[in-house]
DNA sequence: ATGAAAGCGCTAACAT
DNA sequence: ATGTTAGCGCTTTCAT
């Protein structure tokens, strides 16, 4: 920290700068702004002013003019929240992978100087306040990330104008572009693992089936298998926590005792169905090959360690943020041909549980 | 939603709204911020024309004379990230604990209309940026969470003059009022039980010695087991990490190979642990209990599932923004005789492990 | 290259 | 109870 001048009762303006200096306010604001058509002495004077009076631009004025926040919203869509709620934590917060996402944006949003607002959208009320906040012009733009494939968020936000991003790809259409690993790729990975382990009577564990990315993972496992010939294999649909996936490899368990590999849609239910199958006496990777998918911090928790499908979440965060910095400087006509959505290639990673 | 105005080419304002209803812009300003002294049919009018002209007020023109941006921060202030950074995710953000505290923040913050801003310090460059913002009057207030004991950001916020509150006792002195869960009277039910449970040889898996919670738990640690009039036991240090919990406890282990109960100061330590015991054959909780610190969702993962000291994160982050709410809404002078720090009490949880 | 001046949209005295 | 008016601090034409 530099030393600050005394904090003076009235907080420092640009006149007083301008005063100190012996300039204009207009002459302040260039350098401030680094207009570079300044007069290098009067620069220095100016800069010297500003050191001394411990200047700092007030945010509200600039926007007012400008119509810039330099801020970004990160909207965490959520189905409804229960009725009775002590304190509430959206499954997102506890969810390992949102960490992840967050940094990934922080990444690229704070060499840019933009400033990450955290908003959740679990209601109608907090979707009129935010949709209201938007309309504000509080944020430049908006990364959402939609749990659910009913939310009418990603319509919402791309009626709204403001430029925004989709981590993920949303269920329904939406002239927004997004940021996904190619799902199906992966599951195929999986597959192909679990088939060169000498697996051959394969389930898996989807995700909730409202949900793209958790539908396009059945699919790709289920292609991956006709491939080979197999035409039916079991699965069970869990809400990728923990504890779903472990009730729902007691249901596969159930149904299919002699199951010898597992494709499990998320680390997070990974874990949960090596729990429910190490109570179960079940030897692995010995008796059942398990592979999950993220790669996350719970992929590396799990005993054994889980082997699973990577995908790449703080360099996929990145780009999002990249593409929506992007859209924040691009005039809104030329948005239309702005860079549109990326998908990632997953990867295999292998450990110890298949 | 409700079928907003169709958009207009020029955002409308408070202008347009008092030009429709027919009355001055004061009192527009007066209905939509809510001044009771309005005449009711006025009201109406008034109303009626927000409605249809679809008019929200601009933020940042209010800010500016307000002096207030109903927002506030929550700073994640880290040790100085590593040199050559691929994608970088701070360690906070992984660790579930921080999708707790947000929650619980937004669960207090959101009803109060509060946005709330996420910041993240770790080096010199973004405290400089981060100590800019705040002086730029862009937020109402600040929650900070700092990891490490010589951060200089608890006193640089309190200098600051901005309301500010910590999560967590800071290292040395600050006057700001902070939160946490009093971490001797946790240490000390963890001990308890661990002797209960007829354990005799006990060691303890501490976080780093710099962090004043990380001290607490460890003496007392010390401090029940010397009620006891066991006097020396042995401890290894770890980084609140689950793969430092796990290097730790093959260095007690190895010291110490009889141990038959060792208390984690962190869930996600003592998951670490766990997997050490188990691959070293370590029989749970027949041949060492193991109790943890936390009750978070890693406790839940583990197998056997971790017997562990409660701290009710959530709660006390409603608390830290309900502190720092009062102290915004409170005139500078008052700000001395604010609420004070909060300490709350723990829970032990009984699981599996012992 | 620099300065003067006109707002940006809103709230808060103040006057009525 | 309502309207009038004076800014809040900044950027940005427009002159010079």
């Amino acid at each position: 920290m530099t030393a600050d001048a005394p904090r003076p009762g009235r907080p420092v303006t640009l006149e007083d700068v301008a005063r100190a200096a012996g300039v204009s306010r207009a002459t302040v604001s260039r350098v401030v702004n680094g207009t570079p058509t300044v007069d290098p002495a009067l620069r220095r004077k100016v800069e010297d002013a500003v050191e001394a009076t411990g200047y700092v631009p007030h945010q509200a004025a600039r926007s007012l003019v400008t119509r810039r926040t330099d801020s970004v919203a990160l909207v965490i869509s959520e189905r409804e929240r229960r009725p009775v709620a002590a304190p509430f934590v959206g499954r997102m917060f506890t969810d390992p992978h949102f960490g992840r996402v967050v940094g990934g944006l922080l990444d690229v949003l704070r060499p840019a100087g933009v400033q990450m607002l955290l908003m959740l959208v679990d209601d109608e009320a907090s979707r009129r306040q935010f949709v209201s906040y938007v309309r504000q012009g509080h944020v430049d733009g908006a990364v959402l990330v939609s749990s659910h494939a009913a939310d009418p968020l990603p319509r919402l936000l791309a009626e709204s104008g403001l430029p925004a991003v989709l981590s993920g790809r949303p269920a329904r259409e939406v002239p927004l572009p997004y940021v996904e690993v190619d799902q199906r790729a992966g599951a195929r990975l999986a597959v192909a693992h679990l088939l060169s382990r000498g697996r051959r009577r394969i389930g898996t564990i989807a995700g909730p089936q409202d949900m793209p990315a958790a539908q396009e993972r059945l699919e790709g496992f289920r292609d991956a298998l006709a491939a080979h010939g197999v035409t039916e294999a079991p699965w069970a649909e869990a809400d990728f926590t923990r504890a779903g996936g472990a009730a729902a490899m007691r249901r596969l368990l159930a149904e299919r005792p002699d199951l010898d590999g597992v494709f499990v849609a998320s680390d997070l239910m990974a874990q949960g169905a090596l729990q429910t199958l190490l109570r179960a006496g079940v030897g692995l990777p010995h008796d059942v090959s398990v592979v999950g998918f993220d790669d996350s911090e719970a992929a590396v928790a799990c005993e054994p360690p889980l082997t699973t499908v990577r995908q790449p979440v703080e360099e996929m965060a990145a780009e999002l943020a990249r593409l929506l910095l992007a859209r924040i400087s691009q005039p809104e006509r030329e948005r239309e041909s702005a860079p549109g959505s990326r998908v990632f290639r997953p990867v295999l990673v292998e450990r110890g549980s298949a």
